[in-house]
RNA sequence: GGUCUGAUGGCCGAGCGGUUAGGCAGAGGUCUGCAAAACCUCGUACAGCGGUUCGAUUCCGCUUCAGACCUCCA
């Protein structure tokens, strides 16, 4: 648990050692899906970046409380005060209960993180479950002078907020300019400033999800729950806050403005944020109508993809780049990535079968180190895996005979190969649940009748057994002692 | 219009004031009955123009282009 762990803060734009309030404990909030579609590559994105966080934080010996929300309150659609809510709209279209629809996105969330190996988050809080929480918390806020009500909605009032305190500081905005570059306000009748956001919106006669609150039935404002659910799971103060760059404003500025105007001061300390996937340098989202969900990618249907990827092959693919960057989607990109993947993986088989010698040519140690080295630079998993690669050339090597290595460096590399590959990274062998085990008994057969004409220099018996089993998908090798297989 | 970020070889993508990123694709070689795999070698990329410097892809300025946010958004 050595703390020469560094993060970018979003809020100092700087690398910043990262230090918890309370190790070995770690409090991490996220902000998580609204379910009101099935995910896409960018829902991937985000939640992958924060599994490596999260896996990385708990492999350096910390203890790790990660909350991530499912947001199923409706959000309005638009700033203006009137309007359908997302989850609404859908419901009506779909003609169902809106939770109906909430919890049927849920679900789905669900399924297709597990398939990317992204591990569930300690809590995860539903904003419906916390209605209570984020009304108590608009009183406070209220109280402090912070927040008015007009017409049975609560809102913030910004520039009293900024008379005491900066608003704006996640963006680097500041309200002068925000009033100057202000859109055109549209009959946003009972907000005194366009710059102000909703606490609690009182509900239209149409609106299905509605809470009775002081002020109204109506439902929160969508910054309310993050503020309220982090503070309940995490406390007032806590490590880290994480979400897509999308979400740095207005929400996450408005997060901490409700924070502030709460509690007197922030809640975390330390602000994350994944960059955006981009399709033909666009940002893949729901809103622009280029988003590929994750199903089309697992199953190759989508007019712009040539084949169906792999769930480990779009993590791997998104772990290749920094998380801080933007990153382009293409299928040369997602190709590439499987075939790099297919080595990185088959290599970890390989380390079984090296043959092990009485002195070490390689130093195992920095296996480890390297890899440490690159994550603790901001959870820099490109160069990490880049290590990673130079020891799969380590690996052939070894098991070629080229260099040496004991019994116990042997195990060592194993050991840490396996743990960085499979439980930092998150990357698991797909091909160790395809039923290897089932064909292993066929697979001796008929590479012994394969041998046996080999034996004979019936070299064309042995090739159209070689290119038949290529043809279902199992690939034959043939090395120096023997004949290994595997299934593509 | 405001705020901010980026422009790297065929593709994706790191990085840094002078030294090989890495993956994929491509070329040559070793091995092999032939393949495949693996291993070895290779390409001299850092948008353009100035400036700072002994030296800049890396720092500064300008230009061009692209993107994000300012509306729900991972």
């Amino acid at each position: 648990m050595e703390s020469k762990f560094k993060i970018h803060n979003t809020q100092t734009r700087s690398l910043e050692e990262f230090v918890p309030l309370d190790p070995p404990r770690v409090g991490l909030y996220v902000c998580g899906p609204t379910v009101y579609g099935d995910p896409h590559l960018g829902h991937a994105r985000s939640a992958i970046t924060f599994d490596l966080l999260f896996r990385y934080l708990q492999y350096s010996g910390y203890k790790v409380r990660y909350v991530r929300n499912i947001t199923d309150v409706g959000h309005l659609e638009n700033d203006a005060d009137e309007g359908e809510d997302k989850i609404s709209k859908k419901a009506r279209i779909e003609q169902v209960e809106p939770m109906e629809i909430s919890g049927y996105y849920t679900r789905r969330y669900h399924q297709f993180m597990d398939r990317l190996n992204v591990l569930r988050p300690s809590i995860e809080p539903l904003a419906s479950g916390h209605i209570i929480e984020q009304i108590e918390m608009i009183k406070v806020i209220l109280d402090h002078g912070y927040a008015y009500l007009g017409n049975g909605s609560v809102y913030f009032d910004v520039q009293a907020y900024n008379n005491d305190h900066p608003y704006g500081v996640l963006s680097g905005r500041n309200i002068e300019d925000m009033i100057s570059s202000g859109r055109t306000l549209d009959g946003q009748s009972d907000k005194r400033s366009p710059l102000d956001f909703a606490l609690w919106k009182k509900a239209s006669p149409e609106h299905i999800m509605r809470w009775p609150s002081p002020w109204s039935d109506g439902f929160p404002g969508w910054h309310m729950e993050c503020s309220a659910m982090s503070a309940k799971y995490l406390g007032q103060r806590f490590d880290i806050h994480g979400g897509g760059m999308d979400l740095v404003f207005p929400h996450h500025d408005c997060e901490i403005a409700q924070s502030v105007a709460a509690t007197g001061h922030q809640s975390a300390r330390y602000w994350m944020h994944n960059n955006m996937i981009t399709m033909e340098g666009r940002k893949m989202g729901k809103s622009l109508g280029n988003a590929i969900s994750l199903e089309q990618f697992l199953t190759g249907d989508h007019p712009l993809l040539q084949q169906a990827y792999s769930a480990m092959t779009i993590r791997f693919f998104i772990l290749q780049a920094h998380y801080r960057s933007t990153l382009d989607f293409s299928n040369e990109a997602l190709q590439a990535a499987q075939k790099g993947l297919e080595r990185l993986m088959e290599a970890a088989r390989t380390i079984e079968k090296i043959p092990v010698s009485d002195a070490s040519t390689v130093d195992v140690a920095t296996l480890e180190a390297d890899f440490r080295r690159a994550m603790d630079d901001d959870l820099n998993s490109p160069i990490a895996i880049a290590g990673l690669f130079d020891w799969v050339r380590v690996i052939n090597s070894l098991r070629q005979g080229d260099g040496k290595i004991t019994a116990q460096d042997k195990e060592l590399l194993q050991n840490a190969f396996h743990v960085l590959l499979t439980d930092v990274l998150g990357l698991v062998d797909e091909s160790e649940t395809s039923g290897k085990e089932i064909v292993a008994p066929l697979m001796e057969m008929v590479l012994e009748v394969r041998k046996k004409a080999r034996e004979n220099k019936d070299w064309a018996t042995s090739d159209i057994i070689r290119d038949r089993l290529a043809a279902v998908g199992i690939q034959i090798k043939d090395g120096k002692d023997g004949t290994e297989w595997e299934i593509k």
